[in-house]
DNA sequence: ACAATAATTTACCGATAGGTACAAGTTGTT
DNA sequence: AACAACTTGTACCTATCGGTAAATTATTGT
C-alpha cells in the first residue's frame, strides 16, 4: 500500500490547521503556529502539503466546503421537508460557529487582499449556500424573487452576527440575530404554503 | 510654535494608512506597505508614531471613530427629525464603504486575534453605533424592545453586506440588502409613527 | 541671520518569516 | 530480515519583518 497513512494523517491535520486559521487569518499564521498547532514539524507540514501555505488554505477550504455541502448545502438541496431542512441549517450554524465566537474562514478571507487566490472558492461557497437555500425556500412555495432576497439576507445575515458578536464579545447577539432570520425564513413558507 | 506641522501632516497621512489597514488587515499591512501607502519613509512614519504600527491603528480607529461620531452617531443621537436621520445614515454608510467593496477595518480587526490590543475600541464602535441608532428609532416613536432588535439588525447587516458582496465580488447584493434594512426601520417608524 | 526644532533619509539591527535539503527514523510488504 | 516507501527532525537558506540610531536636511521663531 502507499498513501493511506499519509492520506489519513494530512486529513487528520486539517481541522487544526482550520482552527489556526480561523483563529489568526491567513497571514497571522505563521508556519510555526501551523506546526504547533498540528503537532507537526515544519518538515512533516511540507511533506503533507509540498504548497505551503496557500495549499494547507487551500485544504482547509476545501474540508469546509465538504462538510458544509453534506451538512448543509445537500439537505437545501435535495428539499424534502424544506421547513425542518431551514431549521436545521440554522441549528448546525449555530453549533458550528460557536455562537458567533467561531469566525467564518471564507468569509475572513475574502475581507483581505491575502484572500485573493482564493477568490473564487469564497466566491462559489456563498453562492452556492445561497442559491441552494433559495431552491430550498420555494420549495416550501416561496415565490422564486423573495425566495432570492431572503436566502441572500439570510447567508448576508450570518456573517454579520459573527462579526458582531465578535466585535461586542457577546454570543447573545448573535443567538438574536440568527433566530430572527429562522424566523423570517419560516414566517415565509408558512404563509406561502 | 512647535507641534503644527506635525500635526497637520501626521493627520494627513491617516487616511492612506487606513486605506492600506482595510486592504490587508493589521497584520498584512507591513512597514513597507505602510510606507508606499502614505509617501512617507519608514523613518517618518516611526517619527509621528512612536509606537509602530499599533499606534498608527489607534489612529486609523480614532480618525475613524470621528468621522462616524459626526456623520452618522451625532445625528442619530440628536434624532431631530428621526426618518432623515435613518435615511441619511443608510446613505453615508453605503458611500463611505463604497457599496461594500470598501471593507470596515473596525469589523475586520474584530475576526482575528491580531484585533485584541483593539478590542475595546472595536467594542465601543459598534456598542455606541447601536446604541445611537436605537435612540433614534425610540425617537420615532418605536417601542424599545423593538428599536434594539431592529437597531442590531441593522448594524448587524451591514457587516455581513459587506462580508458577502466582498466574497462575491458583486455591490449590487450590498445595495440589495442594505436598502431592505433600511426600509425595514423606516417602516417600523411610519408604523408607529 | 541664527540657533532650535522638526522632519526625512540612510543604514543598520536582531528576529523571524516562508521555504528547502537531506539525513535519520518508521512503517508496511514480501 | 530486507527492502522501498513514507515520515520526521534538524539544519540551513534568503528575504523581509518591525523597529532603532544617527546623520542630514528643511523649517521655525526670534
Amino acid at each position: 500500500m502507499k498513501a493511506k497513512r499519509a492520506l489519513t494523517d494530512r486529513a487528520s491535520a486539517i481541522p487544526a490547521l482550520a482552527e489556526a486559521f480561523r483563529e489568526h487569518g491567513f497571514e497571522g499564521a505563521t508556519l510555526a503556529t501551523l506546526s504547533k498547532a498540528t503537532g507537526l514539524g515544519k518538515g512533516s507540514l511540507y511533506n503533507f502539503f509540498p504548497g505551503g501555505k496557500e495549499e494547507m488554505m487551500d485544504a482547509v477550504l476545501e474540508n469546509i466546503d465538504g462538510w458544509f455541502a453534506n451538512a448543509i448545502f445537500a439537505p437545501l438541496e435535495q428539499a424534502l421537508d424544506p421547513v425542518s431542512a431551514i431549521a436545521a441549517m440554522f441549528d448546525d450554524v449555530t453549533a458550528y460557529f460557536r455562537s458567533g465566537q467561531r469566525v467564518c474562514v471564507v468569509g475572513s478571507l475574502g475581507l483581505n487582499s491575502a484572500g485573493d487566490a482564493f477568490a473564487a472558492k469564497v466566491k462559489g461557497y456563498f453562492a452556492r449556500w445561497i442559491a441552494a437555500l433559495a431552491h430550498c425556500l420555494e420549495a416550501g412555495r416561496v415565490p422564486p424573487a423573495l425566495a432570492a432576497t431572503l436566502a441572500e439576507e439570510a447567508v448576508s445575515g450570518i456573517q454579520g452576527a459573527i462579526v458582531l458578536a465578535r466585535a461586542l464579545d457577546d454570543e447573545a447577539s448573535f443567538l438574536r440575530i440568527v433566530q430572527r432570520l429562522r424566523s423570517s425564513l419560516l414566517d415565509a413558507i408558512s404563509r406561502h404554503g
